[in-house]
DNA sequence: CGCAAGTTGAAGGATTTTTTTCATGGAGTT
DNA sequence: AACTCCATGAAAAAAATCCTTCAACTTGCG
């Protein structure tokens, strides 16, 4: 789905520091299974309202606040099902909040939000006690679609949210993935490549997007590092797995595409 | 197939003069114009061929260009949905480029691409008529999202998701067109191809309109490419519906034409 | 500190796919 | 009929991609 900001889902009343804005489920549900309840820590204007508004019109109860710390006293005695804090906020840092929504023994799933360029942050907020990460922009479908994965799993559960397409697993917090159960013993760059792949499965990922995110290129070199680690990933994926999962589209970019895939 | 910049192409001398722009979109008057058209502006090269590059790979039609002057003529002349513009030009500068194409009476959305953390800057650009500014260094993907955001804001200039004619289908983010549900194996150009012809669907399309958003000619060259192109892709059309939908209009292009008439 | 093991990106040739050119014959027009 | 325009297949040309090798570099460890 295409990464689109869009601002026009607004919402009425996003607040400071000390209030919020709770709303309510559009359609009645009872304690235990309907309303989850989603904190989202996010400075930039738009976005929260994007966010809130989306996530309300999927049926959460959101509450959305632009401070850190705000966000945090509001974390600690909330009891949110959910928490999507961006990494980069004024006063509180990102991970610095995650570090401290942890260290209060605050179980719920957080995700963070980073920008495209920060991997190594990722890694850092995933290690500070993040469920999982959402590289910006991002689309509300993607959101959602992690969310969802992310309250699937057992409420006391830190296990953290698996990345799966047909037979191949991929756990981003151990960094550490799997084709038809056996482990693939992969390097960092490969890594990342598959995850990027995962993260969009179905869907064509462009080089430019890989020289990104993987090698923070914001210029087209004439290397061919993409092509050369793509080969050794798939040289791996085919000798745990057997078939090719990965498709390249010609012109374009790469895709993971199952043999039998859908539509 | 990183479509590389013929400097003759974009030099100002193509422009002004009869070149091949008759833009003549038969009656109808559609709103649906071809693919997107973005305008890039940048004198760096290994940005503008980024950018270039990128923009390719997520399906918009590009026109680059490293002097603001010869980018001003486009930008007035082109009818180019978005103009992706440097604040900082040798010959013309930024702002006052942008300023001029909106005392031109421009209407295409313009996005300021500023590499000074300076918000002065920005407010300037903002004032002279951009309509966003984005930071560098920034992602490939923050530009998609915000150009995205700005065609569908005004009108419903919006980019649908898929593209249906009769039986065709075509997924421009994924590359993937379809006919009768059996997939078109296409290549990029009959990709292309297909494309605008679906977006200008029940239309005539003529030569010169598919020399410039396909091989970005903007003279009418000798060869035969498009016949030989639309002939391969009415053949993989042919093989997977049986019908022939593209119709020649001898003498101004093709046409997209169901055998029954369009709704 | 120096070694061993592992990772990375450049280089470059092989391979595959795509694009273009070109020649020929057919179709439509005047 | 003469002419122009178009369709099409074959073959040449040009890209794009694959994949292996190699040297530089990093890292962990004795």
């Amino acid at each position: 789905m295409p990464h689109i900001i869009d601002p026009s889902h607004s919402s009425p009343n996003v607040i400071g520091s000390s209030a919020g804005s709770d709303r309510k489920v559009p359609a009645g549900g009872s304690e235990s299974e309907g309303a989850l309840r989603i904190l989202i820590v996010e400075d930039d204007r738009d976005t929260r309202e994007w966010i809130d508004g989306g996530l309300y019109e999927e049926g959460y109860v959101t509450h959305a606040v632009a401070d850190g710390r705000a966000g945090l006293a509001l974390a600690v005695q909330g009891a949110f099902d959910g928490i999507v804090v961006d990494r980069k906020l004024p006063g509180l840092d990102g991970i610095s909040f995650i570090r401290a929504v942890r260290n209060a023994d605050v179980q719920s799933r957080i995700i963070m939000l980073t920008a495209l360029c920060e991997t190594h942050q990722r890694i850092e907020g995933l290690d500070a006690g993040a469920d999982d990460y959402l590289g910006k922009p991002f689309s509300m479908a993607e959101l959602v679609a992690r969310l969802r994965a992310l309250s699937r799993r057992p409420a006391l559960n830190r296990e953290s949210p698996l990345l799966e397409w047909g037979p191949l697993v991929l756990d981003p917090t151990r960094h550490s993935a799997s084709c038809r159960g056996e482990r693939l013993e992969l390097t960092p760059t490969e890594f990342r490549l598959l995850d990027i792949l995962m993260r969009h499965a179905g869907n064509v990922v462009t080089r430019s997007m890989l020289l990104e995110q993987v090698w923070h290129f914001h210029f087209s070199p004439r290397t061919s590092v993409v092509e050369t680690h793509m080969s050794r990933l798939r040289s791996k994926v085919r000798d745990a797995g057997g078939a090719s999962f990965i498709e390249t589209v010609r012109g374009y970019g790469y895709r993971l595409q199952l043999p039998t895939g859908p539509a």
